[in-house]
DNA sequence: ACCCAGTCTGAAACTTGTTCTAGATTAGCG
DNA sequence: CGCTAATCTAGAACAAGTTTCAGACTGGGT
């Protein structure tokens, strides 16, 4: 039907920041491959989600797989790309209700965790995939990473730039979200604590806002 | 020339909280195992800890190295059970010098961030492990966080026990702490930028002091 | 219509974590 | 000392991620 031309020869992945120019059977078999990955994660986590069956089950050969995504991580990075998008688009339509931007922020937070909950072993695989990348797929990770920074700025809903300050308080809650997502997925940490340790880095933002209360006194 | 008893069959890892008795010989095994591991991740991070490797190295069968530590994730966690052990030992001796909690307790991260930066490859193997083990590990990752914490609560240097605001922080330090850790070893944060993040969380202390500005108006 | 470069497929091979087995050792005990 | 259970060893076997390769396919350029 359409054009099978020599692009995706590199790295097949970003979608986002390069785009390369995919024929339309490309685009589609990436579609299937990440279609096929969520739903093994969705099934069985981030042990179900293997290589092979996501290459039969997306029909695709293995070897074709690799070289869409060059690791299993890569994969469910992208996977976690795809599915932050969903979600941002989402949280677009309906903004945070609160007032605060702390309160907005946390609110945000926990709808995403909620969407977690809902398919936690999707969760597994990808947070697992995140955490556990190395230098080789920094890129893709950062991208994601720069999504997340996107929906946390986006619930602030600042008039203007964001200060230092705020981006650097949003660093912090980024690494609060990972790291209390892990205890939980670990079954280390209840919901309930996740709420709290969401809820109590969230107080850093009240800290960078210049209007309210702001006594630090270093 | 010692005992060579029963012991050690189910899990003969805990070392802290339930010690099975272990005789000289398993001891010695044991830590045959850890410094072998502990060397060739020196060498080359979480890779080049290979099960094989570990176990030649310290003249001990695969099989044996397996029923000390049921998987490679146990290993690199008890590994890092024993350092962050080490290093408790030497912060004790020289506490902070700084006046204020939040100085004192960054103070102390930046510290055992100055120790991982001497090892990196040690810290990205330990660190990799301790994120991605899933629940079969919880407990062993449960010691290892309660080190951490204790450590923090530490240099915290407080008079009395840590009330549950303040407790709150300290999981939000922590969580701070390790995703940071990753960032860096991933290659997708400076050692400036985590010293920034470290700086900026350990602030959620200054919130939780009863007599300094607690000015949070929720 | 033909050719070339780049893709895709199917299958085998290789690597490393993990499991299993049979036999040698060791240790607690009468 | 000799018995028995637990432990350790050596090595094969298995599982899943990754690499490799020969051959079929695609599509644009001539």
């Amino acid at each position: 039907m359409t054009t099978e031309s020599k692009a995706a020869t590199a790295s097949a992945a970003p979608a986002v920041s390069a785009p390369l120019p995919l024929t339309e059977r490309q685009e589609a078999r990436r579609r299937r491959i990440l279609d096929a990955t969520a739903r093994l994660a969705v099934r069985g986590g981030f042990d179900a989600v293997q290589m092979r069956e996501v290459a039969e089950s997306s029909s695709v050969a293995l070897g074709t797989l690799y070289r869409y995504f060059p690791s299993k991580i890569h994969l469910l990075v992208a996977t976690m790309q795809d599915q932050l998008q969903q979600l941002h688009g989402t949280l677009r339509k309906r903004p945070p209700t609160e007032e605060e931007p702390a309160a907005r922020v946390a609110q945000t937070l926990m709808r995403a965790f909620r969407a977690m909950q809902r398919e936690p072993h999707l969760a597994d695989a990808m947070v697992r995939a995140l955490t556990f990348a190395d230098r080789s797929v920094s890129a893709e990770v950062d991208t994601v990473s720069r999504l997340t920074t996107a929906i946390i700025l986006d619930a602030m809903g600042l008039a203007g730039p964001p200060t230092p300050a705020q981006l650097s308080a949003v660093r912090v809650i980024e690494h609060t979200w990972h790291s209390a997502l892990i205890t939980w997925l670990s079954g280390r940490a209840s919901i309930a604590q996740v709420k709290i340790d969401i809820e109590t880095v969230c107080r850093l933002i009240d800290l960078t806002s210049p209007s309210t209360g702001n006594c630090q006194e270093v």
